[in-house]
DNA sequence: CCCTTCATGATACCGACGTACCATATTGGT
DNA sequence: ACCAATATGGTACGTCGGTATCATGAAGGG
């Protein structure tokens, strides 16, 4: 048998040439042999690890997710060890903007998977599906978590307060990357409702808050 | 010569039928030969008014704005002469949700389009990128306006909040689309920040506009 | 040592799609 | 009434893209 190679990281590496090529000519432009040569590869190597394109696509798609859950972990990793609530709704929030190349075509590609999914029932069927839900929980968590600390409104409503900040953060994010807005509004947008949603460190709520 | 058609009106007519085509399989996977079986004209007549494709996906994008735009004002004209600014603000912002078949299809095109704009510099020149633009100004203009009559807190920042209400609507929107929200619920989201921003009740449209 | 199995390359096939070309019916103007 | 411009139909052409087929190299096991 010839050199026995690691199919896993084959895949992986034609992956991101998929991600690379449909991040600069769009998704919808992007072919078989597109993907080869972006990989260096001959066109039947792609056959090879994937039989199918809509495979491939399916691939790329969980393989984006994977990266860009491993970067928002980087981003709160970086944010220190036991950051404030704040500083980890904010490191969530700001990870999901496209504000370097990375998260530009990660939001473009997530963007037209999920457009491609409405009218495509195998892709809406793929497993993209519930990773917006996992932000919702995971947001609306923190915030409550806030809440118990005295450091946000008491009063506000966690769950509806999460939805709105990852709603407001999405379609920024659609602006920025179309040219509509710059990150810098958009950032002092979300800033403007942390502000709102957070005690700011202050005297006044602190003793309401603070059981 | 043959009986002179008007150019315009079968253009339109044409356009309708990319728009239904293409809110059924997807903006990506509409040919000229669908277009054209749809509109129940020859493949030679779809060629005949718009010369290339690019020129009937760009006609198609401005007939689609241009009934979205006649919709949004159908809306405010149902809402009774003269309504009170929250009146006008929830009209304006429900009626860019997806929850019937047409603004269904709208804000699956819409949608496609901007991502496509994305990565084709010749649709990014058309000029649906001032829409938001204009939707974002009469939306400050209203709350402002709100604000002058004592009907909103005087302390928030319409453009702020405008841009907000926006965004929320626009992603929420999409996760209808995708059927992972429902309509009530990005409904009650949107409520609760004009709750929020409104200081009067829900009742004052009528007392402010009959006694 | 050779055979089997995995990995990879080159290329052919087939359908779809945008576009171009040729043909023809219809009718308004003089 | 005839000409000419307009409107419309049918169809062919070239290309591109996904998939399939044939072929070959490379190594590990009996």
């Amino acid at each position: 048998m010839p050199k026995r190679v690691d199919h896993e990281e084959r895949r992986a590496q034609i992956a991101e040439a998929l991600i690379q090529v449909a991040g600069r000519r769009g998704l919808h432009a992007v072919g078989m042999r597109d993907v080869a040569a972006e990989a260096g590869v001959s066109l039947r190597l792609v056959q090879y690890y994937f039989e199918t394109k809509e495979k491939l696509l399916f691939y790329g798609l969980r393989h984006l997710t994977d990266r860009f859950t491993a970067r928002v972990g980087a981003r709160l990793a970086a944010a220190g060890p036991d950051p404030g609530p704040r500083a980890t709704v904010e490191a969530l929030l700001l990870a999901s903007l496209p504000t370097d190349e990375e998260s530009r075509t990660f939001h473009l590609l997530y963007s037209s998977y999920a457009i491609l999914s409405v009218t495509d029932e195998a892709l809406a069927a793929q497993p993209f599906i519930d990773n917006p839900d996992a932000a919702e929980n995971a947001l609306t968590g923190l915030l409550e978590h806030a809440q118990g600390a005295g450091l946000a409104d008491p009063d506000a409503d966690a769950r509806t307060e999460a939805i709105s900040l990852l709603a407001m953060a999405a379609t920024m994010g659609t602006s920025i990357l179309v040219g509509q807005r710059s990150p810098e509004s958009a950032i002092a947008v979300l800033q403007h409702h942390l502000d709102r949603i957070f005690t700011t460190s202050g005297t006044a709520e602190r003793v309401a808050g603070s059981s």
